[in-house]
DNA sequence: ACCCAGGTGGCCC
DNA sequence: GGGCCACATGGG
């Protein structure tokens, strides 16, 4: 997971900041404009007024939340680091995960995964999938990314390709087996299917 | 015409 | 410190 190139690096914090409780298939519409214009820079991105920001990621949902995240965020890295958010995947785990939390827009998931996908540093990614699919099979009972995550960090080996894999697996199952399927009575996972509200216990 | 998506910040009490 | 709510597009 290391040979990542600052651009490449940055990409994955840009798609972090746009798949915030968002489909991946409306952020690859906004990546792919992005890129046409060679914006996933952070110096372009300081300087490109908002509504062209806000144009350009406007598949993505939330467009005026997430053109602002976005151009706060590489403001910081140009005022900071020169542009280089290297700089600070590379510092001690926890100052970077700190650093990154207090910057508007960044709570834990898009900390963690920016650190785990862009930093190749051992912290496990929680999402939707991960706490539904979680609690429903019993490995846990809590609603807490703090909780959840320590769970996983001291059922499984640090490994970051490891966390990467299983972070996968979390998010294939929800969106793979449940939802786009009708439930099947018969199915003994039918539990996992069908998300959020509609989900009714038996 | 719903329901949902790999969250987060800002309120309120 | 928990419980709501706005944020917004695109696909099933």
């Amino acid at each position: 997971m290391r040979g990542l190139s600052e651009q490449e690096q940055f990409e994955i914090c840009v798609g972090a900041l746009l798949t915030q409780n968002t489909a991946w298939t409306n952020v690859e519409k906004a990546m792919v404009q992005l890129q046409r214009f060679q914006m996933v820079d952070p110096g372009k991105i300081a300087r490109a007024p908002f509504p062209r920001l806000a144009r350009l990621v406007r598949s993505s949902g939330y467009f005026r939340q997430k053109s602002k995240r976005l151009k706060m965020f590489a403001l910081y890295l140009n005022r900071n680091y020169a542009g280089k958010v290297s700089s600070i995947l590379k510092k001690p785990l926890q100052a970077a995960r700190s650093e990154l939390l207090g910057l508007h827009g960044f709570g834990p998931e898009t900390a963690d995964s920016i650190l785990l996908y862009a930093g190749g540093r051992p912290l496990f990614v929680v999402d939707a999938y991960t706490k539904r699919i979680g609690n429903r099979i019993g490995l846990f009972k809590s609603e807490d990314y703090g909780e959840i995550q320590d769970f996983f960090h001291r059922s499984l080996p640090k490994h970051p390709s490891l966390y990467n894999e299983c972070h996968a697996l979390f998010v294939a199952l929800g969106k793979e087996i449940c939802q786009t399927k009708p439930l099947c009575r018969e199915c003994p996972l039918r539990s996992l299917c069908a998300t959020g509200k509609s989900f009714k216990e038996e």
